[in-house]
DNA sequence: ACTCAGGCGCGTGATAGGTT
DNA sequence: AACCTATCACGCGCCTGAGT
């Protein structure tokens, strides 16, 4: 999570949440991805004032049709595919490429290389990991940034009164519509619509009954 | 035969809380 | 301070089923 304001002692306001997940194979990639919209969406819902960004960091493999549902629920999406890192990796000559026959001793052994590779050889596989997603990696944090250097345009406080009418089917509304002569005369308060308009376009909406619940928003 | 997906449950590491 | 225990998140192994 990324907030703005927080102190040691005291959490500030959410304005990003990013989550970070590793698939080597399909078969739970789209529980991966459940897993995460589960997660995150009620954090984004309880701080929906804030309009926080909604980051993943995905590594290793994962099936389109898990991507897309993230992208769709507005998660912006930076994935290392598992053959960059198998590549990464590779260039310091490690074989970090695994599957479900590898044996244990096998895989300790590479453990064992990389553990002892030392600090220059990661950060040359970190590089080389860095450069082989390039793009994505800008894509990612360009998003990110316009989020976070996002500021309130300007606050608008709608304060609704008049008469409810209700109507069983759209002709009826839109007949309705036509007949209106726009201005009632005062009528009974409704609620407040509040509508938040940020630097880079994005709106939050929300429409209160008490003057508590709107001052709380 | 193959891919994708989901259910169940395991081992691991981190953490919190209690006990000595 | 040291130790023990319970709990949780996480990735994945194994299994099954749907679709092609």
């Amino acid at each position: 999570m990324i907030e703005r304001d927080g102190r040691d002692h005291m959490i500030g306001q959410p304005i990003a949440f990013i989550e970070v997940a590793w698939r080597r194979y399909t078969k739970h990639s789209r529980n991966k991805a459940q897993e995460i919209q589960g997660a995150i969406l009620p954090l984004a819902e309880k701080y929906r004032w804030n309009n926080p960004f909604l980051g993943v960091v995905l590594a290793g493999i994962f099936t389109v049709g898990s991507l897309e549902q993230l992208q769709s629920l507005g998660f912006q999406i930076l994935y290392f595919p598992y053959e960059t890192l198998v590549a990464a990796f590779a260039s310091e000559s490690i074989d970090i490429a695994f599957d479900e026959a590898t044996g244990d001793d096998e895989f300790r052994q590479v453990l064992e290389q990389i553990d002892s590779s030392g600090v220059d050889a990661v950060t040359r596989v970190k590089q080389h990991l860095i450069a082989a997603n390039a793009q994505p990696i800008d894509e990612f944090f360009a998003a990110l940034d316009a989020r976070l250097g996002r500021h309130v345009r300007r606050v608008l406080v709608i304060p609704l009164y008049g008469r409810i009418n209700e109507f069983a089917s759209l002709d009826g509304a839109i007949d309705f519509l036509d007949a209106h002569p726009i201005y009632e005369g005062a009528g009974e308060f409704r609620k407040y619509e509040i509508r938040v308009e940020f630097s880079n376009g994005d709106k939050v909406e929300a429409s209160f009954v008490s003057k508590e619940k709107a001052r709380e928003f």
